[in-house]
DNA sequence: TCGTAACCGAGACGGTACGTCAGGTCTTGCC
DNA sequence: GGCAAGACCTGACGTACCGTCTCGGTTACGA
């Protein structure tokens, strides 16, 4: 599950690691990323912070985009542990619309959050210029939330609300990715109103019918 | 149209500045952010290779992102110049599905363009992180490409193509966005296939028509 | 009087020389050392107090040793346009003894003037250091000095006081030189009682009569 | 004995300090000060020609002089460490003129080192114009040889060769001063001749006996 | 039960780049 | 042509962090 310098020689050993200090550094990068920004948030930064020796950030990650998204991560688990079991499933009342839009507007209120805002904005920034990385933060934040909505549009498509020969992975970008881009780059406002007419607009299409 | 140190202290005389010096400055900077990547790229690095001294860039740019900004600018401007005179406005054939895939599928040209993408992925990616950049890249870069688009959805809903009731502004999000998104995050693949599905997918929606 | 780049190419054209920003630059040369020191007064903070383009200095002088030692130079001998007509030679009223330690008691206060002392504190380091500044120093302030107590001694061996054989300008360099370094180097502090005893111990010597 | 950051906040912990950057740091300081003169000479100048980061220098001395104190004082302590172990008390012959002049005569020679010259000059202007450094290198450097002179001259006092009544700091003034200002302002030759003469004067006096 | 080998806090180290300051040169436009 | 103004290239300043390294100390495993 941690990140694993695998086949390096002489790895450390994971079974000797001090949870206390791996709990520290995600704190201290948590905290300065929301308090100072990512660019001046530094590992000597957060090894102070952390009260840690900076050998021992270097020693288990390989970057401060690293540390970082290990940080979210554990963030991410530790809120879905407190939130009790299930991972938000997108719900199946029969009403594919209104399901989408309830998603989508509990989305809107998480990106207007500041908590995860620093956080999941640096990574994104991060990811866009380190392919790496953005392939990560994808595979391992992303893409599970996704695949949430492809699973709602199957069952949409079994029940016959979605044409058979829609491609669920590309049809949930037709609203997902423009809400998307209006947080990553300030191209909009983020509204229900906005999200709503998506939904619509995607589900129906823009021609006449 | 240039930067403004407006109301500062003391600013600069504006009449008096190099020429010589601000398109070193911008060829340095692309060339740099082309061959090193963006993060490496260092003001003193830019300094070096146009043959300049650093007070003159902090003089005039205000950082590295603010540099990169405007010779990006300047390269839109210059290829624009050079392409002779009409700015690529959208096709209007009268087939809407048709002119938009055909101007999707010179996009993902020129996403692919390494000309393009290195300082356009990083000025995106400083854009994600500090606001007023980003919006500063969306209002003069990109805000004015999307505008195309509504015009030619204006046209088409004039010509009954598409629903009176639809915004354009936020009708083209369906497939410009996801195009984005995919290039920006590595959520996917981006091919010709891919953006004429997406046209499809928005023009006539996901349910049974 | 002015310092000459006589053979140089070019040289500039004395005559049209501006007198008003010739003074405001001692001023303002003055004051700076005075006020910030020597290290930190500046061409460019000379140039700025004085309301001056830095070319106007540098067209006329070679150094900011060399502005300071002309500001001097016209700051004593405006001082002694003021003070009237005679230079104060040293006095000979028969005593030598007594006349030595009336200047030297002079000197002590002067060494005390705060106006004097930042200046000459400035171009003593910097002729220790720049051997051809040192020597004008030496020829164009120090020596005029020293050349009264030749007078004086010479005086004072006309009328028997002092041996025949001794070389005055060596001689006065045993109650001078110690004032001078203890001033130069805080090697001992400066007191009409040390002066008085110097001149005891150079005229009478340590031994026994 | 070395220079104490004692009371200052979060001072660098001396046990791990690195003698070979201590001493490389010295050797470039010297080399440099004797090779190119002390205003050219760097910190910079002064890290690279040692293969030291700046930081190791800013984090152990406060300015460029602080570091040529250092490193001209264990000049003197290498140099005295290699010619054994008396530190060169002056001679007791009981011929007072005699031991004098050849002391003075050595230290002559030593005006005229090269090696000694360009640090010692560096150092005396920067004491001039700062005092605190100024005592140092007086406290340091200089008052220990004087004090060999009022050893000697004690002695010459219990002898009888010298007035009860003189104080014998005062009196080593009287053929050392002249000789340091001749050195100091280029205010004459140095010669044997010179420092004899000197021995005389301040010995027997300028009246006739 | 006692080495001994690893992690750990701490922080010195050789570096690179920062953003600023001043040096000395050059250009522009006024007088 | 001198002058005020100030942009320009240059180079050093002192600082902040980088990533590596060494130093005691403290654990926890294996002989």
């Amino acid at each position: 599950m941690a990140h694993q310098h695998s086949a390096s020689p002489s790895a450390p050993d994971a079974a000797r690691r001090s949870e206390r200090s791996r709990l520290a550094i995600y704190d201290a990068a948590l905290a300065l990323v929301a308090e100072v920004g990512y660019p001046k948030t530094t590992i000597e930064g957060i090894a102070a912070r952390a009260g840690v020796g900076k050998q021992t950030i270097y020693r288990w990650w390989s970057s401060k985009a690293d540390v970082l998204l290990e940080a979210f991560l554990d963030l991410g688990e530790q809120a879905a542990r407190a939130a009790g079991q299930e991972p938000h499933a997108i719900p199946d009342t029969g009403d594919l619309a209104a399901d989408l839009k309830q998603v989508l507007r509990a989305t809107v209120d998480e990106l207007h959050d500041p908590v995860f805002e620093a956080p999941s904005r640096a990574l994104a920034a991060e990811g866009v210029v380190n392919e790496e990385l953005g392939r990560r933060f994808v595979a391992q934040l992303l893409e599970p939330s996704l695949q949430l909505y492809v699973d709602r549009l199957r069952s949409a498509r079994d029940a016959g609300d979605v044409r058979a020969d829609v491609d669920p992975r590309i049809a949930l970008e037709l609203f997902v990715s423009p809400l998307a881009q209006r947080w990553l780059q300030y191209t909009g406002p983020i509204t229900y109103d906005y999200t709503d007419t998506l939904v619509d607009y995607a589900l129906y299409g823009l021609t006449p019918r």
